[in-house]
DNA sequence: TATGAATGAGAGTTCATTCAT
DNA sequence: CATGAATGAACTCTCATTCAT
């Protein structure tokens, strides 16, 4: 991807997560980026595929992530990386889930596909640990998960260590 | 207050509440209203302050709700109150939960007001039920909820009833 | 309808007559009809229904003549009204008709929508004139007049008054 | 002329003549040539440079058929050659036709340079043959022509065949 | 010869807002 | 209280054109 494209991108990404798609228009954008207007049409359709292109950029990135959670064997350490994901995040990644958090409620972007089969690697990994109710379990995690995010992403975590340390703890990891 | 001007006001909450602020112009608003764009700002100074006001709205209804929770004198009540919070919420109601949880991720808009002393009731519930880490256990709490909420308004939270009991379960309750 | 509403109307037709729809801005015709842009906007859904209200404008002015034309009982007048016709135009009404002959290569507007039934009143006007193979002189009418209109619009016509009496000549009217 | 060179000529014609020069980008051209865009302007100055080269290849190629009609000597065959002139022309030739008629009403583009020419051999050969009024007789040969030319143009044109056997008859040829 | 990257200017259209009635 | 008419500024997007390679 050439040089004024990527910063396009990047651009884009940090402007949509923090302000909205709607709220950042394609001239600011142009300005951040020092590109001419019309050049991020050159590249991207129009606004909306330059948000199609931002967001499969995250959704390549949480691919792997994901990926490597899903694939864990050992299921002690599944949960662990699972709820590490939370806590070690920064710069354009944390845009990337900013972004993913505005989405979510919008419904025509399907931004959580991958809950399904973390949940279900989940809940796998608590019944191999004999944890009760492993399924509704295994939901309250990713509830809570969810809850830190948010707060992560308006910046109002608070005491982040021992909030994972206490989180293990209840899965004695 | 007027029957249109509180027809703009609910018409308002459900949009900005379903596409967010910038998403929603006031010409849509009007329409969907069927009132004159131009009666918005005889009852509200600008766009902005239309908001406002349906923040208002919001905050005055949840002030009631966090109020009788804060003010509950019996520690196990006023946690089960609180759990209760997330899994009876609907329509009207919905669209101003759906609103915060907007606006929260935006940083000009402080909507949160209330989770301070929330957790201080809390963290003080859970001192008196003898819980370990108090604190940290009744933010971790509220994160849960949190992370049901944005699932509720999303439309994609499964298994309440289980989630409630679970939940309630965890604090003898 | 409203002054400036009109004011558009008059200055759209006269600007698309002269330079063709795609040659026309918005911008200038708002400037030409001392309007802000938006008011079009206001008024048209968008550049297209103007032309639209444009065009309609023509049809109706069109309807007329030609009615009076088809209705005409007396053949040899008949003929004679339709003749005339090309050679009586002027101001607004020519450059409804310079719009309606730019729009007949267009393959979207269905200008010509009177032909069909000129061509039957003149077919039985000349019937009843004992008018030799009267469909086929018909339809060698129409075109000279179409070609006489052509030239008209162009503001290349010459001898209008010989074109006329020569063309009633062969007629004998 | 290269082979890329000439496929951006006879697509611009075809472009031209059947949406209108103001209608047709140049990145349409070039897509539909299979051709970079700025190729055009190596080729030609600029868009209307390119309009100027379609323009005249017709001119070039009509230039040869009035030729062949004005410089005819005897006089039922130039009034012959020139009625069948609307009735055998297709494809490319046909849209070359299109642009001329479109362009006419453009007041900018003279393209009827042929008119006065053809009116004079026309007249000339109307005299020869003894008609009376021949000069306005050889225009109003001239405007039926034209008129016949739209239609065949907007491809409304029914009973070509009729239609010319009944102008020959009218010339006895 | 041919292209991809790039752009300033302008296109059509929507925005929030004002004002006279 | 309520509206229709009106607008300047901003919006997304397209235009013809240039330049480095």
């Amino acid at each position: 991807m050439s040089d004024k494209k990527n910063k396009i991108l990047t651009t884009a990404l940090r402007l949509f997560a923090n302000h909205g798609y709607d709220a950042v228009s394609t001239a600011k954008i142009a300005k951040r980026s020092r590109v001419s207007e019309a050049l991020i049409f050159k590249h991207y359709k129009n606004k909306i595929s330059l948000l199609d292109a931002v967001v499969s950029e995250g959704q390549e990135k949480f691919k792997l992530k994901f990926a490597d959670i899903i694939l864990e064997q050992k299921p002690q350490i599944l949960v662990s990386k699972y709820i590490d994901l939370a806590f070690k995040i920064r710069d354009q990644e944390l845009n990337h889930w900013k972004l993913a958090y505005k989405l979510r409620t919008d419904p025509i972007y399907k931004v959580n596909i991958y809950n399904k089969p973390i949940l279900e690697a989940l809940s796998k990994a608590f019944k191999a640990m004999k944890i009760k109710d492993h399924t509704i379990e295994a939901q309250l995690l990713m509830h809570t998960i969810d809850g830190i995010f948010i707060n992560l992403i308006s910046g109002e975590l608070k005491n982040k260590t021992k909030l994972k340390t206490q989180l293990k703890k209840k899965y004695k990891l």
